[in-house]
DNA sequence: ACCATACGATCAGAATATCTGATCGCTCTT
DNA sequence: AAGAGCGATCAGATATTCTGATCGTATGGT
């Protein structure tokens, strides 16, 4: 009789091609895997996968049959979804992935929150940049995710949350000499400070500046926004940051803000969710209470400029 | 974690709506599957039945639960399905429903042949009336029906295999006073006997002699053929016999049969799947046995006529 | 050619999960 | 008040699944 275990278990192995990782992916010991793949193979009565030594093939047949089981393992749970719904919104536990350049900065004030009026929610915490987030919230090892809209997969759904503008950051003793009138063209004239590939921070400042920077792109990638900071406060460049990092990030003493005059950059932040979840009263409640959180906290501190 | 058991447990449940008779279908003792409910109740968070003395009711929550283990359930059937596919045609086992209408003349035949040419296949045998095989084969807990054509669930498709025309059953003194002409007519006259409720001959035979025969339905159902031909040797009434049962049932010495001369009511024998089945070419190799099987004994047994 | 390494298979024993059969307690019927 | 039917519960047996150690093989570097 096949059991879930084994589609599961074979799901994880067609994906990472790799007995091993497969086994550390679902928590158990690479043995273990193995005896179940096999056990599935006897059951079907068909070689799922090619031992060769050193790597793995999956088999056709066993392509198609993971793409089933793949189908499978989400219907099942969508159904304890449902299920969860019925105790309540935002009890149980929620995974929620966050990009690097959110996380840090909205995070703390979310689990502050969540805490006090979702008592009963366990909320797991993944951080990473968009594209491994969008993959394991489709595949399912994620309920939600925080991250800059618009997400593409046409099986993801998404609530925008709030609006985010870029301003730009300059050392301070730099600052008198920026004109609003023309920004653009100065920053054209400046070293651009980016974070490294991956981080679609990076991709909407080049988005942004493409016609304005174009040496922007010698500029080596930073792996954090604090690395970054530390650069333009020392007077080796300038960087688009986003508002809702600038009261954590910046020391007000070595760095200044310079906000666009009109028509700002800007990211939208949001969250999204499989659309075939069940949980949607979870994800528009988490939403809800995001988006309050970004009302007070706009309200208090005002986007310093120059 | 949720189990594939646990959920083919609750959908047998929420459909018997009864612990032991679920736990009888499913094979397992009462404590066992109870065990599973209350395992998966605790798991997924919501009561799925409400245990009231006496009878139990499915919760709301229960029912959409059922309807999702039991499309989750179909897709798992259909994996396995798929995978037997890949061992080659009419291998592993297959659940065949038949008709008794049917099973009795045919199987034989069938069960000799697939075993010559099919030894790897294990073929479980079903036999009672349209409605409930119907049912089943949706279930899936059957994997084919041999059954008259047409079938009308749009989640099924089916395959025609061969004509089956009626003959008129007589007691043999009678016959001589039958003449072709006027066959229709002169059934309105005598007393029709028929199966009991609920066999689709019985509908076929009263549909086609709804004009003639007005009173045919106070002929109380009889079981089997078997003893609705001794009747009519006894000199009780007349019947419509399928062809197919002919050789069978007809004591040639009592019985006379008489053939319509022209457009001879019938019914078509045909095999009938579920659409989403993975196996269809394992029942294309079915159908093509059977209508082989008819093919070879309608060339030797040639209707009899009067 | 030889060694080191990485990978998956295998095995024995331990830990879990599941099942059975006996029994209990409840509810409805008579 | 007694009996029948039903599901829950419990203890012990059984089957499944897991771990940790070990083995054999293929591969790549030297």
């Amino acid at each position: 009789m096949v059991t879930l275990r084994q589609l599961r278990y074979f799901e994880t192995l067609a994906r990472t091609k790799h007995f091993g990782m497969a086994a550390d992916q679902c928590a158990v010991t690479q043995p273990a895997l193995s005896m179940q793949i096999k056990e599935l193979e006897r059951e079907l009565g068909v070689e799922l996968v090619e031992r060769r030594g050193g790597t793995i093939a999956v088999t056709p047949a066993g392509q198609e049959i993971a793409a089933r089981a793949e189908a499978i393992l989400g219907q099942v749970r969508e159904l304890s979804d449902y299920a969860r719904q019925h105790q309540g919104v935002l009890t149980g536990s929620l995974r929620l992935g966050i990009i690097p350049s959110i996380a840090p900065y909205l995070l703390p004030e979310i689990l502050t929150e969540v805490t006090k009026r979702y008592p009963q929610l366990d909320l797991q915490i993944r951080e990473t940049q968009t594209s491994p987030l969008l993959e394991e919230l489709i595949r399912g090892e994620l309920d939600a995710v925080l991250v800059a809209l618009p997400v593409e997969p046409p099986q993801l759904e998404a609530m925008p949350l709030f609006e985010d503008r870029f301003l730009i950051a300059v050392q301070s003793q730099a600052a008198p000499d920026w004109s609003k009138s023309d920004l653009r063209t100065r920053i054209g004239q400046e070293r651009l400070l980016l974070l490294e590939e991956g981080h679609c921070l990076r991709d909407q400042a080049l988005q942004f500046c493409q016609i304005a920077n174009m040496q922007a792109r010698r500029a080596l990638g930073a792996a954090s926004l604090t690395t970054i900071m530390q650069m333009v406060a020392a007077g080796h460049g300038i960087t688009l940051l986003p508002e809702l990092c600038a009261r954590t990030e910046v020391d007000r003493k070595r760095v200044a803000l310079i906000a666009f005059p009109e028509e700002p950059p800007r990211r939208i932040v949001g969250l999204a969710w499989r659309r075939s979840s069940a949980r949607q009263s979870d994800f528009t409640a988490l939403g809800q209470l995001i988006k309050s959180l970004r009302r007070e906290a706009v309200g208090e501190g005002q986007p310093a400029n120059v």
